[in-house]
DNA sequence: AACGGTGACAACCGCACAAAA
DNA sequence: TTTTTGTGCGGTTGTCACCGT
């Protein structure tokens, strides 16, 4: 998939529009639409000075026109610094099927385990071109697009597995291998090989997987093609020990998808920078220092901040400044 | 060159939830 | 306990670029 390399918002802003802020100050004027650059410019130097805090502050202080919540989807979506900000990789597509099939719609929660990788992105991409593709490459035996009438062991276990990981329960359930195969043998363009790729490229694809507690989509079993899914919990699974433990990511033959336990163990839970865990204030604050400098420095747009030591810079009117340190932007993390 | 269809992406909307007042 | 506020999330829409005719 080519991704359009233009920048929509640098595209101007000449959809943007101002509207009355309803309920509140009739002089008040909160822009809607695009985003300029300006307001970009303002959003994330503002962040960067400032860190994340209320939304609706940030849209006051940093003098936006805008409502905290277009701030912060605008922050979340496209300015926050560790995002990707490319095509999919194939690596990622698969694990975007995986996680799709035993999630569904929760596009937060894929995303999650997708570092750099927004849901909306996700879901956009998803929408625009995964899903049209199953679609139109099987009608028969989309696992991920079949209603649940179209093979209700799947359905089931897809059904149990939301629940019981919402529960944190520890259940192991194995989907059916042969219809898994054949759904994504018609589902997915990719082959055996694309899927025995290492997901642990530079430790960004996926988030580390928990010591305990940690589902895990094992492939490779049975003669199934690689990338599909014999999910199975690491411990205390129906299945013995399919699953592997190990700390490595991998997805594949030889290798397993770890899948961190839902809710508890998302990839913004452990980096809660800009991320849709809650706004408990806990989270907010508990950057790590590695986060911390992948988010300074991991940044494929904003290529003019970076981190020295506890510190972060951005270049400024060809100046470098220094515009707070981890603990001053994100908190201390304790 | 003009036009329409389509894909890709950004952003908005509405709802739900949690915490604070 | 109720109301308000802030935030997160999924669905949907709007916009623009690309492509084929």
């Amino acid at each position: 998939m080519m991704r359009k390399s233009v920048d929509v918002a640098s595209k101007g802003n000449s959809a943007a529009a101002t509207v009355a802020e309803s309920g509140g100050n009739s002089s008040a004027k909160l822009r809607k639409g695009l985003w300029s650059p300006e307001e970009d410019d303002k959003l994330m130097r503002y962040m960067l000075r400032n860190g994340q805090g209320c939304w609706s502050d940030v849209a006051r202080n940093a003098g936006l026109q805008r409502c905290g919540k277009s701030c912060r989807l605008r922050w979340i979506n496209y300015l926050r610094p560790d995002l990707k900000r490319g095509a999919f990789s194939p690596q990622e597509e698969d694990l975007i099927i995986h996680l799709h099939s035993i999630l569904g719609n929760r596009w937060s929660q894929i995303a999650a385990r997708l570092p750099g990788r927004t849901d909306n992105e996700i879901k956009n991409f998803w929408n625009s071109t995964i899903k049209k593709r199953l679609k139109s490459s099987s009608s028969s035996s989309s696992f991920l697009l079949a209603s649940p009438s179209c093979n209700s062991e799947l359905a089931e276990a897809r059904d149990a597995m939301r629940g019981l990981m919402h529960a944190n329960d520890i259940m192991g359930i194995r989907l059916n291998m042969a219809v898994v195969a054949a759904a994504t043998a018609a589902a997915s363009s990719s082959n055996a090989t694309r899927c025995s790729l290492s997901h642990n490229a530079g430790g960004r694809l996926a988030p580390p997987p928990l010591a305990e507690d940690t589902y895990s989509l094992n492939a490779g079993s049975f003669g199934a093609p690689s990338c599909l899914p014999q999910m199975g919990l690491v411990q205390d699974s129906f299945y013995g020990t399919h699953g592997v433990e190990d700390d490595s990511l991998n997805m594949g033959v030889g290798g397993d998808l770890f899948v961190p336990k839902l809710e508890s163990a998302s990839f913004e839970d452990q980096n809660p920078i800009g991320g849709h865990g809650t706004s408990s204030p806990d989270k907010n604050n508990a950057a790590s220092g590695s986060y911390y400098h992948q988010y300074c420095n991991n940044n494929d747009m904003i290529s003019n901040s970076t981190v020295e030591g506890t510190n972060c810079h951005i270049i400024e009117g060809g100046q470098d400044v220094v515009v707070g340190n981890k603990e001053s932007l994100w908190g201390s993390g304790e």
